[in-house]
DNA sequence: ATGACGAGCTGCGCTCGA
């Protein structure tokens, strides 16, 4: 099963590109982000044409996700329920659709677009932790159902200093702050693991990169979305995938899709038999 | 290199994103 994420940066203007891409990759389920439109604008035909299921939860202008799935998606659940966060009943916090999940084959799909914060003496960076602290509390009760999860989206997060092209200069800054990373940390606590880690563990992979000097040109990226999966899905885990060749194309999205191939019928015994090779986060 | 790019709006310049 092939499960994939990408912020798509509007899915009106880049509906032909992720078109091409699902003809050319065949995902059994693509979650999007940053779709920027609400649910009656969605182009939802092309997708069912394909034989795709859709889930939106979208807004205008700003935000929005959605799960395309070619199973059809059960117990659908669109924003947070029961956080217990402070702000957690303000306009703004309800307002945002930034997580969307279901039940697809077995898994628990979770989509979410973290909030970026701005800078870090912004009010929207204490948005962006208090969300994440949601996130945290969603968590932990799909842990207490026994859910296996697959939590992916954009998580406007670099996990360490190898997920950022320029360390030195960025380190500390917006979207690799110690507070951001411990914030992203609580969520994942030692339940998630970072598919990608698990096959490569230097830097020098990107999954965004600044439409701003040449960035992508430049190589000057970060990796910001990601696919966490429960521990005990990894043994199912045949590869985690940075496409980083839609970013080539005309009028972009400034994301790559990130995807991973799960073996359900399968166990991949070479690797994963060894509790040694699971990495800290 | 962050005014520097790109998207959406009811637009002809602004806000927002990362």
């Amino acid at each position: 099963m092939l499960i994939a994420t990408w912020n798509v940066n509007s899915i009106r203007t880049r509906l032909s590109q992720i078109i091409d891409w699902i003809n050319q990759v065949n995902p059994d389920i693509l979650c999007l982000q940053e779709t920027k439109v609400m649910d009656d604008n969605f182009p939802v035909e092309p997708f069912e044409k394909l034989g795709y299921s859709l889930e939106i939860y979208g807004q205008k202008s700003y935000n929005g996700v959605a799960i395309i799935s070619k199973i059809k998606p059960e117990n659908v659940k669109k924003g947070f329920n029961g956080c217990t966060e402070s702000n957690q009943n303000s306009e703004i916090f309800l307002d945002q659709k930034r997580l969307i999940s279901a039940d697809i084959n077995g898994i628990k799909i979770i989509n979410v677009y973290v909030p970026n914060g701005s800078s870090l003496d912004s009010s929207k960076f204490a948005y962006k932790i208090n969300w994440l602290n949601c996130l945290s509390s969603f968590l932990d009760e799909q842990e207490k159902k026994g859910e296996l999860i697959c939590l992916m989206g954009d998580f406007n997060v670099a996990p360490s200093n190898l997920d950022i092209h320029d360390p030195k200069k960025y380190e500390g800054g917006i979207m690799a702050s110690e507070i951001e990373r411990n914030a992203l940390k609580n969520v994942l606590k030692k339940r998630l693991i970072d598919s990608f880690r698990i096959f490569e563990q230097n830097t020098g992979h990107w999954s965004w990169w600044d439409y701003r000097n040449n960035g992508f040109e430049l190589n000057k990226g970060w990796r910001i979305d990601h696919i966490y999966i429960s521990k005990e899905l990894t043994s199912k885990l045949k590869s985690c995938v940075i496409d980083c060749s839609p970013r080539g194309n005309l009028r972009p999205s400034d994301h790559a899709p990130v995807m991973i191939e799960l073996n359900l019928n399968g166990i991949n015994e070479d690797f994963f038999e060894d509790e040694d090779n699971f990495f800290e986060i």
